[in-house]
Order: C-alpha cells, then sequence, then structure tokens
RNA sequence: GGCGCCAUGGCCAAGUGGUUAAGGCAGCGGUUUGCAAAACCGCUAUUCCCCAGUUCGAAUCUGGGUGGCGCCUCCA
C-alpha cells in the first residue's frame, strides 16, 4: 500500500510503526460555527483511509480534536452574550449531527483543547527547559532560531517568509515567525488556567501537539488534516514535538486533503462563497455529498457546484437502484449456465479495487471498478444469464466495497400502508387493463415522492 | 518576492512509459415496457493546454512557455 506523504513530498510504502496497528491523528474543526462543506471534506476523506485500513485488516486508533478555546471562540462568545464553554457545547454536537450524517465514524477518541491544558502546560515546560522558549509580557513564545529544522517540513525558507510576512501584532518578538505557545490572559471574560507564567491560555500549535502525544505517544503512524494547515500549523507542531522528543519523534506520515473550490476560489467567508452542510442537508441527502466526495481524488481540489451534486446524485442513484433490484425475480434464476463466458468472478473485481485502493486510496479509481462491475453485471441480467450464486458473489462485493465508500446500502425504507394499499389497487387495476386508473395511483404516488417500476417480476418501489 | 499544486471529451473524473485513453453525468438513436421508470445495445477524445527534448515507445519523464489555484495571516 503506498501514501503520499507530504513530508517527503512523493509516495511511499506505508509500512506502520507496528506490525498490523495504525495509530492516527486528524486535525478537527475549532468549534465557533456550524460545519461547512471543507469541513465535511475533511473528516469523509480521513473517515475513508481510516475504514479502508480497518478493511485491510489494521487495528486503528483514530484521534481528532476539536479546537475549543482560540481568539475564534472568545470573539464569539463575546458576540452573543455566552461563555467560550457554552458555545463549545452547543456546536460540539452539530459538528457530532453533521458528520454521522456524511456516514463518518466517530474517532476513538474526540478530545477538546480545554480538557489537556495540562498536557500542554507540561510541553511547553519541557520546551523551556530545553531553552526553546522565551518570555514577553503578553505570553511564551517558541524561538524558532532556537530549532535548526524549522521550515524543512513545508519546504519553507525562514529568510523568504520575512518577505512575505505581514506586520505582526506583537513587535518585541526577537523574529516574526515565532509563535505563541501561551498567551497571557488579557481582560475577565477570557477563559484561563494558571500556569507558572501567569494565567493564560494556549496558542493553536500546542493542542495538537499535547493531544497527539497524550493519546498516541511520541511516535505515532499518520498526521492528517487540511492543505492549509501544512504551514504554518503543522510545521510548528514538528518543531514543538522533535524540539520536546527528539528528531525520530512525532508522525511518520503526513497526510492532507485538498480543498473545495466555488467558481475555482477557495471557499471562505470573507469571499462570501461559503455552505454550509446544513444548507446542502436540506436539499440533498448527506450521503450524496459523500459520495460527490468521493468521485475526486482526495489530495485534489473540488469546484463545488450544484451541478457537481447533481451529478453525485445521479451516479448514486444508479448504484442504489441496482442494489434495489438485485433480488427482484432473483428465485426465477438458474442455479448454473453452462455457457463459461459468463461466470462472474467478483473476486477480480475486488483485486483491482483494492489495487487502486492501495495506490494513496485512489477512490475515484475504486468506484469506476464498482461502476464497471454493476454495468457487468446489469447486461447479463437483462440477457438472462446470470446465476443465483453470481447475485450472491454480486452483493458480497457491493456490501464489501460499501465498507469503505458507505454510500451505497441505505437503511430499509419502509411505505405507509396507505400508500401499499394504492400499490395493491393498482395492481388490481393494470391485471384489468384498467391503465387510466393506474397511471392515476402512479402520479399520485409520485407527488408523494414514492416512485413505482414495474418490472417483470412485479412491482417495486423507490422513494425519491 | 519565496514555496507548492493543477491542466484529460459538453460537464465531472481515473490513469504507478508499453495491448483499442477507466468510469460517472448529460445528449442522441434503438431494444424492452400498456405507457413509464429502471436496465441493456449503439454513437460521442486517432487524442490528453502549447513548444522542444529523452526513449524503440510519452497523457505519463526532462526543459521552456501559457493559463488557473493554494500557502507564506485565522482557516479543513
Amino acid at each position: 500500500m503506498k501514501i503520499f506523504n507530504t513530508k517527503s513530498g512523493g509516495k511511499e510504502e506505508f509500512i506502520p510503526l507496528k506490525k498490523g496497528v495504525v495509530k492516527m491523528y486528524v486535525c478537527g474543526p475549532t468549534v465557533y460555527d456550524l460545519g461547512h462543506l471543507g469541513h465535511g471534506r475533511s473528516a469523509v476523506c480521513f473517515d475513508v483511509i481510516r475504514k479502508y485500513l480497518l478493511y485491510k485488516g489494521f487495528k486503528v486508533t483514530f484521534v481528532s480534536n476539536y479546537t475549543d478555546i482560540d481568539d475564534k471562540m472568545i470573539n464569539r462568545a463575546n458576540e452573543e452574550g455566552i461563555t467560550v464553554k457554552d458555545l463549545a457545547d452547543r456546536i460540539i454536537p452539530e459538528y457530532v449531527r453533521d458528520y454521522e450524517a456524511l456516514g463518518i465514524m466517530a474517532p476513538d477518541i474526540a478530545p477538546k483543547a480545554t480538557e489537556n491544558i495540562a498536557e500542554m502546560v507540561e510541553i511547553i515546560e519541557k520546551l523551556q527547559e530545553k531553552g526553546h522558549t522565551y518570555v514577553l509580557d503578553d505570553g511564551v513564545y517558541f524561538d524558532v532560531k532556537s530549532f535548526p529544522h524549522y521550515g524543512k517540513f513545508s519546504r519553507q525558507n525562514l529568510e523568504d517568509l520575512k518577505m512575505g510576512a505581514r506586520v505582526d501584532v506583537n513587535e518585541k518578538k526577537k523574529n516574526p515567525y515565532d509563535f505563541a505557545l501561551w498567551k497571557l490572559k488579557k481582560d475577565d471574560f477570557e477563559p484561563s488556567w494558571k500556569s507558572q507564567w501567569g494565567e493564560g491560555r494556549p496558542g493553536w500549535h500546542i493542542e495538537c501537539s499535547a493531544m497527539s502525544f497524550r493519546y498516541l505517544g511520541e511516535k505515532f503512524d499518520i498526521h492528517g488534516g487540511g492543505l492549509d494547515l501544512v504551514f504554518p500549523h503543522h510545521e510548528c507542531e514538528v518543531a514543538q514535538s522533535l524540539a520536546v522528543f527528539g528528531d525520530k519523534a512525532f508522525a511518520k506520515y503526513w497526510m492532507h486533503n485538498g480543498f473545495i473550490n466555488i467558481d475555482n476560489e477557495k471557499m471562505s467567508k470573507s469571499l462570501g462563497n461559503f455552505f454550509t452542510l446544513r444548507d446542502i442537508f436540506e436539499k440533498y441527502d448527506p450521503k450524496v455529498v459523500r459520495f460527490m466526495f468521493l468521485q475526486t481524488h482526495y489530495r485534489n481540489p473540488i469546484n463545488f457546484s450544484l451541478d457537481l451534486l447533481e451529478q453525485a446524485k445521479a451516479g448514486l442513484q444508479r448504484l442504489r437502484d441496482f442494489v434495489r433490484t438485485l433480488h427482484v425475480g432473483y428465485e426465477k434464476l438458474p442455479d448454473n449456465i453452462d455457457d463459461v463466458r459468463i461466470i462472474v468472478n467478483a473476486e477480480d473485481y475486488v483485486k483491482t479495487f483494492e489495487q487502486y485502493m492501495d495506490n494513496d486510496f485512489d477512490l475515484s479509481g475504486a468506484l469506476g471498478v464498482v461502476f464497471d462491475f454493476v454495468k457487468t453485471i446489469n447486461a447479463l441480467r437483462s440477457t438472462k444469464k446470470l446465476t443465483k450464486n453470481a447475485i450472491d458473489g454480486v452483493e458480497k462485493f457491493l456490501k464489501n466495497a460499501d465498507k469503505v465508500l458507505n454510500v451505497i446500502f441505505e437503511e430499509e425504507k419502509s411505505l405507509h400502508s396507505d400508500t401499499e394499499k394504492l400499490i395493491e389497487e393498482r395492481d388490481f387495476a393494470r391485471k384489468n387493463k384498467d391503465f387510466k386508473k393506474s397511471d392515476e395511483i402512479r402520479d399520485k404516488l409520485l407527488k408523494k415522492g414514492v416512485v413505482l417500476e414495474d418490472t417483470p417480476n412485479g412491482t417495486i418501489w423507490k422513494k425519491l
């Protein structure tokens, strides 16, 4: 299995630190507002990666945090006249709800920054002991010059960074790229914790270093996040963690997902081109959104549009229509057919599916295999050359693939008893060739969102 | 200014130097159907932004251009 490692800038063979075990940490959202499409994509990308690792038989520990203390949290809470904790307590369940709707597994551990302050202070103290910090009147800073590897991770040159750096709030910093480890309390509204430097709160970067250390240890396998986190967030994490735990510590593989663009521009609040997950879920099945994400390789940008969602909806419908009709007329199929050419070897498709997935989680390729398979089976079905045995293999293959994709199989839907009666009435009318009445019933149900389809083996339905 | 990514049919999109460039959506024609729906069959890139080079062979590698995007400030 190959994984693209941001650290090396290329694909590498995936060899976990401990055989059969994968520890991964993914940077989660700052919980000051509802999640948007970008959060959803990142979460889905890493969910699929996690699911594929599980599929391959690895024992996976998946940690993803909530950043529940920072400037944005404080400002928003201030605006609303509530505490920072109230804000987090309100927003976190919304994320849980949205992610669950997207078919994302809850993390094994979902730590909150505010519940790991002691660990952060401890790491800052260790950095201080090793001479990587200095104290100013507003907080404790990481002295980037004390860590010679700073910049290597994201291939940034310190001198060139300086040129681009905007005016910093704090002119007293030794270097513009030094970053805050501990921010001293400015006013009573800010939540704060005691430390040897005074009451205050942690800087952003130290949160992830501390939480990944606490739950996964000095070394772990995969660290993930959005592409924009490479610099400065992950560069700073690397600096802190290596400075404390040594050059060989921290994540072995770094994975970054691509962005959601709107009209080829980054989706952001300042541009006003913003979609929350909740906005989209009002009109589309969350699994359609998940499927839309899966269609593009996780490192490539997705240029989002309603048209793209519609395409995803139609594509997913094809897969779902397929499984919906899989067992229709099943019992009428022959047990075996002499013609060897039509024997479906689902194992071959499994192998190809895995080949794509093994190549840095190439989902669009893997999805291509699934569609290919569906087409092949449909063709056999329509020429009546499918056997019962083949159907079993078909279902097995799709269920297997859906362990990773998690979009095809839905919870069983049921019909209202009135609707069932109408369908029976219509069957009766059709048998008596009363097509006027049967069409009336079909139109009536269509308006209620129930689509009827007549097959040689009876009438089947689906909900829109 | 520095660092990096991307360019494949009407739209989306895979492609790890080597048989006819996956697959999905949309469209058109046909089969099927009481009519539909779903499904099937057929058609839709001699060509992968442009130019040069490496190679027996390039969408894939190298150099140069053009266009688009991201990071360097909080950001998934």
